[in-house]
RNA sequence: GCGGUCGUGGCGAAGUGGUUAACGCAUCGGAUUGUGGUUCCGACAUUCGUGGGUUCGAUUCCCAUCGGUCGCCCCA
């Protein structure tokens, strides 16, 4: 049997190549307005970066990762995730002296997790994620939410949801954390399995399970806003009136978690609400990460970002119906007949394309009629028809595809021919 | 890691425990010795994911395995 492609990856093919590059040309556009630049990092770096910056008790590191040993006996992983890495670069290049703060960076690449593929989940999955380091101004939050909402809205998509949270610093996490388990811990064994065990894992997943959503402790279980401090309350407020300054639509939601550990203050999500999308509806997820810096061994400045699935975004598009502009189009396809012919069209192909002319031709041998069909399929505007009687002449047929008619021009004139009609059209 | 479902030509998709595996699309050839997108005719799976078992005989039944797909945990 045939050596066939790894479990939850997958070939982009021409046809939907173009799609991706439509997508992420838009992104970057987006990001060049907002004044972010690209970075480039490593697809793997040492495990200790995502096991200190992630945290060991995610899923992500728990689970996920594809980790391997190298030559030299150096732990390795391809990164599950963007933030670490740049974090890391950001660290490592001293980003923080640059005259220019905040450090306003985008990536795009491809992101590993060892997981069941399923709708919208894949092993390798390309992320397009922002970074903005060294600001703890909420307009910052508001540019980063704005800069992914503009993004979306680019691609064409309507139906989508900006969810925003605060998680508040440590200590306002820690004090929900407590009053969560202590609400929850005495009637825990009424609740499922899974929630058993986010008690001691995450209780704050608690509040969006599937199942146990009807218990009555779910609507009287202690909200996050509630235990925001003075400096945090005030933070997120000016945040969300920065959104509808912006005149950006959104949605508070005090039960929205983030899966890593470095998160605090602002965490947002952006949801796709198209019909039939999957059970996986966030397109986009993101927070806030103070402290993360100085724990990767910088100074003690702060960060915001998040990052999208290139896959879903995709995907939403498709859900919505959205068409993309990618319509594929052939300037000319030579036709030729005879042995003589074809030769010379070797040459002639060769000088379409230096004039830059999008230039086609036959290589199968095939009779006139098929090549015709195939310019056709290549979506030609023009046909040139070279046989034997045309090159004893010193002429060529041009004809135009779309209206059928045809011209007789001189071998000499064609190019400077081909290029008037073109600009006429 | 767990569960549902599916696996037949390039694609979509019928089908049966038994000598030739429907059909549609696409492709190629011809009708039209040099003119496309329409039409007509013709060609196109020693083979039904892989391995094993049951059987006189399996693509069809059973088991395993791999993979797709959808869902759970979790997440982009």
């Amino acid at each position: 049997m045939s050596v066939k492609i790894p479990r939850g990856t997958q070939d982009i093919l021409p046809g939907t190549v173009e799609k991706w590059q439509y997508v992420e040309a838009i992104a970057k556009k987006v990001c060049q307005n907002y004044q972010y630049q690209e970075i480039r990092t490593p697809i793997f770096e040492h495990t200790e970066l995502f096991q200190r910056s992630v945290g060991d008790t995610t899923d992500i590191v728990q689970k996920e990762m594809y980790t391997f040993n190298d030559r030299g006996e150096r732990s390795l992983t391809l990164r599950p995730e963007g933030t670490a890495a740049v974090v890391r670069s950001f660290v490592e290049n001293k980003m923080f002296g640059q005259p220019n703060q905040p450090v306003k960076l985008f990536y795009n690449g491809p992101m590993f997790r060892y997981e069941r593929p399923q709708s919208g989940r894949f092993r390798q999955f390309v992320q397009f994620g922002v970074e903005a380091i060294g600001s703890e101004d909420p307009a910052i939050d508001a540019e980063v939410l704005a800069l992914v909402m503009d993004i979306y809205q680019e691609a064409g998509l309507k139906q989508i949801e900006l969810v925003v949270n605060s998680l508040g610093d440590a200590e306002s996490r820690t004090a929900h954390r407590e009053a969560l388990v202590n609400h929850f811990e005495p009637r825990i064994g009424e609740f499922c399995q899974d929630c058993q065990s986010r008690l001691k894992k995450n209780p704050l997943r608690i509040l969006d399970c599937k199942k146990d959503r009807e218990h009555e402790l779910m609507s009287s279980a202690p909200s996050i806003l509630d235990f925001l401090n003075d400096y945090s309350r005030t933070y997120f407020e000016k945040v969300q009136k920065y959104l509808t300054d912006l005149n950006i639509p959104f949605t508070v939601d005090p039960t929205l978690v983030r899966g890593l550990d470095y998160y605090n203050h602002t965490a947002f999500e952006v949801m796709s609400k198209a019909e039939g999308f999957g059970a996986i509806t966030t397109l986009c997820g993101g927070g806030r990460y103070n402290g993360l810096v100085s724990q990767m061994g910088g100074p003690d400045v702060p960060g915001i970002g998040f990052a999208f699935s290139i896959e879903r975004l995709l995907s939403a598009i498709e859900a919505e119906g959205v068409q993309l502009p990618i319509e594929q189009q052939l300037d000319c396809y030579l036709v030729s007949l005879g042995d003589e012919a074809k030769d010379y069209t070797v040459k002639l192909l060769h000088q379409l394309r230096k004039a830059g002319i999008g230039a086609e031709r036959d290589y199968q041998d095939r009779k006139m009629k098929a090549q015709l069909k195939s310019a056709d399929r290549l979506n030609a505007r023009f046909v040139a028809i070279l046989g034997e009687d045309e090159l004893n002449a010193g002429k060529i047929n041009v004809k135009d595809m779309e209206s059928g008619e045809q011209e007789e021009v001189l071998l000499d004139q064609f190019i400077e021919t081909l290029k008037t009609k073109m600009g006429a059209k």
